[in-house]
RNA sequence: CGGGGAUUAGCGCAGCUUGGUAGCGCGCCGCGUUCGGGACGCGGAGGUCGUGGGUUCAAAUCCCGCAUCCCCGACCA
């Protein structure tokens, strides 16, 4: 990508109405556009690192053996209201509207109800299961109070998965399996170390479900972590019971702020009894399908690792989901330079290598402040001065010196 | 939804207390000097002061309504 070619710019300052960190640094590098309260469109570098969020996350659920599919936004009534989730005294989120001819319809804050009712239409036999299918969604919530830039918006991507088992068991391996895979997701992107499986509400359907919660100030919830076990327990359900049950004593737990990244549940069979979904056995009789529900907010994931790393200069994206892994900074405009730093980005993207070529004619400091600002991996300077030593200059975002080696050695370097 | 704050040029802000038809910084355009950490000088464009009403000879400024944004709280199955 040649950054004179791209319409977005970074800026000095933004409002000081948006408190929230990851929304500063977002808008003032050029990732969102704020259109209104809670609601955010992802400029082209956002875009990249929504989609390569978004290719980890297909990556991992595609390993589950769950296939991709695409719900619609607009839903109807009658299936919410089989299962009673239609009223807003239930579900205070809804947005919704009608038809020409009256009829009410909603737009979707989740999407159990229509992927159960869908799938009425493919399942009746104990040989259709199990089902595992997921999506990346756009979901609308009509929040009382949007806040925190794009960690809780009115409309947020999130990718949701469903589960359709034939018993509890097979269920449950397929739940656990889910840990794990969400587990490498979050390692991959970078805040693994941060993320915690945590026990949290299971509403009415199961005693627990399960969070994943990252350990930051800006988070919402506020956790109970035994660091050496790994395991959390939302303050929500924090009780003597609880902690006896899990194994836990209070006092070796820190109290913690924590963002919810992802969040998995059991609905058994209370929904798809609901909306009529079943199987028939080997043995001839009809049996209920087991519902799991699996969540992870893709774009609310990218705010919480723009809250866990960054320093005074800017982003500092984690190598897996930066928009690119080098800025190519060229300095000085004769045609040595710019022939030279022109087969340089070449080079790089003949390579698959992803480049932000930063072919601006401005001067040196803009371009390193963008450098830092945007949060690329490396930063390569090509100058009169490199190309006097045939060497290029390459500095990490994490660190503050320069090394200078050859294009070769980069490459190299790159690979490992 | 309860409480508090805000809305003035593309962006960030001052001006309001004490009414007299708007200013600073950044950005943008032109010229020149600069050129490895967001350069400097000179010149320039750009605003019905969120919106609707009211008071007044006169309203960005005073009064009332509305909208939007932000924060705290409640909520987040």
């Amino acid at each position: 990508m040649r950054l004179s070619q791209l319409f977005t710019k970074t800026r000095k300052e933004v409002s000081t109405d948006e408190t929230s960190k990851n929304a500063q640094l977002l808008i003032k590098s050029g990732f969102i556009y704020k259109e209104m309260a809670g609601v955010y469109a992802f400029l082209p570098l956002g875009l990249i690192v929504i989609e390569k969020i978004k290719a980890i996350v297909r990556e991992e659920m595609d390993n589950l053996g769950a296939s991709e599919l695409s719900m619609t936004t607009i839903q109807s009534k009658d299936l919410w209201q089989k299962t009673d989730r239609w009223d807003d005294k239930n579900v205070d989120v809804w947005f919704k509207s009608e038809l020409k001819n009256g009829s009410e319809i909603g737009f979707g804050w989740s999407h159990e109800e229509p992927i159960t009712n869908m799938l009425r239409s493919y399942i009746s036999s104990y040989r259709d299961l199990p089902v595992y299918v997921y999506q990346f969604q756009n979901k609308l919530r009509n929040e009382l109070r949007a806040k925190s830039g794009i960690m809780r918006g009115r409309e947020f991507l999130m990718k949701d998965m469903y589960s359709f088992s034939s018993d509890e068991d097979k269920h449950k391996s397929f739940y656990d399996n889910t840990i794990t895979a969400y587990n490498k997701v979050f390692d991959r992107v970078g805040i693994g170390k941060d993320t915690f499986l945590t026990f949290a509400s299971g509403g009415a359907f199961t005693q627990f479900s399960h969070e994943f919660q990252t350990l930051t100030d800006s988070g919402e919830d506020v956790i109970y972590l035994h660091r050496q076990k790994k395991i959390a327990v939302n303050k929500e359900v924090l009780t003597s019971e609880v902690l006896d049950q899990l194994g836990l004593k209070r006092e070796e737990l820190e109290e913690l702020k924590a963002a919810e990244v992802g969040n998995i549940f059991s609905f058994g069979s209370i929904k798809t009894d609901q909306l009529g979904l079943s199987y028939v056995d080997v043995d001839g009789k009809t049996r209920p399908v087991i519902l799991g529900s699996y969540g992870i907010g893709i774009s609310r994931l990218m705010g919480v690792i723009v809250e866990l790393f960054s320093d005074e200069k800017g982003i500092v994206w984690p190598e897996n989901i930066a928009p690119a892994k080098v800025y190519l900074a060229r300095i000085g405009e004769n045609n040595e330079v710019i022939t030279s730093a022109d087969m340089f980005y070449k080079v790089l993207t003949d390579k698959n290598i992803e480049v932000i070529y930063d072919d601006r004619d401005i001067r040196a400091g803009e371009k390193f402040a963008d450098a830092d600002l945007i949060g690329i991996p490396y930063r390569v300077v090509i100058s009169d001065k490199t190309l006097k030593s045939g060497l290029i200059e390459v500095k990490r975002r994490k660190e503050k010196e320069s090394t200078n080696m050859s294009e070769k050695e980069f490459i190299k370097k790159l690979a490992t």
